[in-house]
DNA sequence: CGCCACTTTGAAACAGTTCAACGTCAGTGG
DNA sequence: CCACTGACGTTGAACTGTTTCAAAGTGGCG
């Protein structure tokens, strides 16, 4: 509720509306499948814990995971006019999480116009993260890729409270880092190394560091401004 | 107008609700910036004629399209709820558009539910699509890849009634392809050519042409159930 | 203790890049 | 009417970032 009200404060009515719309909460153990791909879920997940990524396979049974979500994130709320899911969900720590029915996301959609901008604006916020992401597969080096990756995650996670000191939960493997980068997995190791040695950052045991934040924001050209982290009316 | 329709009818107030809120037809050059990165547009802009590319630069200088837009697109419609643009718009050729003032926009969600989700939906669409275009540059090769985007930019041309037999315009320079594809010139250059030579394609004088769609298809692995190109309630 | 998932390492191979040159064609101006 | 220019496409050769393959190291857990 925190999330939803960050980017413009909602009316009393408008919260009560979200926690009415909301139904069962649903655990998913790491590895597990949340949604699959071409189904039509009946509702959408927020993340209440954990971490979970959607992705989408190609033949050769390569894994492309495009966008990480943590607390706060709708994993899936395009879902909700799209005839079929285009990628699946798989839970990648542990995850909580909570359903809403598309029924009564429909019934927002119908009573509360602002609230419904401010959904719609979740969305947006992820196209916005993929255009990222794309800018960073197809123009930077591993390096940097990697770099801007670990920026965004961060402010992703200070936004929502969940950094302390320089730390944040990341609990992925380097595979799964490798799924979302594009990479080999060993390309993936041989350039964590070398963020390690320039010591811009430390992961281990799923905690991630930040130790040099500029030199990361540096390195991986990272400006948050496309993650508008700015209450304003809207 | 058929594009808004196309994926649920609109009832006629809905239609005059959208003629209402447009605003003055623009024109562009081919090469000239429509939208500046960064800033915060007053109006969003639906393509009536020609192709529009989003992009982003990287500190280098090189570029990177982020998405391609055709007739009936909206190129930045998620402006109308973000801060700032986080990418620039720009004419790949002459161009021709219509503005839709945010306070319009803003008037349908406060009046019209099914139209807004409607507008949200295109916006999801394009989310889908740059998850499709992650998944190509990131697990695909530049020649599956090169497939799946010409797939795509036919079934799209297609959807609003651009392809006259095999063949729709496709105005652009290889340049501008592998800024859409995060590849150089040369890599493009060659990887057309490879194709030409499987006579997949062909490609003369801005026309695309098909020539043997099932191989490009699956060459590119390409399924169009993404683009969701379904007539039903939403 | 042994297994399994994950990480790390080395060496060879490769897809795609870079650089530099040349070709082609349309537009422009003398 | 021709020379000049500039944008775009094509080619070749050297180079490099990343992949692939294979093996070994680490640590948690039943």
């Amino acid at each position: 509720m925190a999330k939803l009200d960050f980017r413009d404060e909602l009316t009393g009515d408008e919260k009560k509306a979200v926690v009415a719309a909301s139904g069962k909460v649903v655990s998913f153990r790491a590895g597990e499948d949340m949604s699959l791909q071409h189904s039509k879920p009946s509702h959408s997940l927020l993340v209440a814990s954990g971490i979970a990524a959607r992705y989408s396979l190609v033949e050769s049974g390569e894994r492309q995971i495009t966008a990480l979500h943590i607390l706060g994130d709708f994993v899936d709320l395009h879902a909700f006019l799209l005839t079929k899911l285009d990628h699946g969900v798989s839970a990648m720590t542990d995850v909580v999480a909570v359903q809403f029915p598309h029924a009564a996301l429909n019934q927002i959609t119908q009573q509360h116009p602002h609230l419904t901008r401010m959904l719609w604006l979740s969305t947006i916020l992820d196209g916005a993260i993929h255009r990222q992401w794309l800018l960073a597969m197809g123009r930077m080096s591993a390096l940097a890729h990697m770099a801007h990756l670990f920026c965004e995650q961060y402010t992703r996670a200070n936004v929502v409270g969940l950094v302390e000191g320089k730390s944040f939960s990341f609990n992925l493997t380097q595979t799964h880092l490798a799924d979302a980068m594009g990479l080999s997995p060993v390309h993936v190791n041989r350039t964590l190394q070398e963020l390690r040695r320039r010591s811009l950052i430390d992961w281990e045991d799923g905690i991630m560091t930040v130790l040099d934040w500029n030199a990361l924001q540096e390195l991986g050209q990272f400006d948050d401004a496309y993650l508008d982290a700015v209450n304003r009316p809207r």
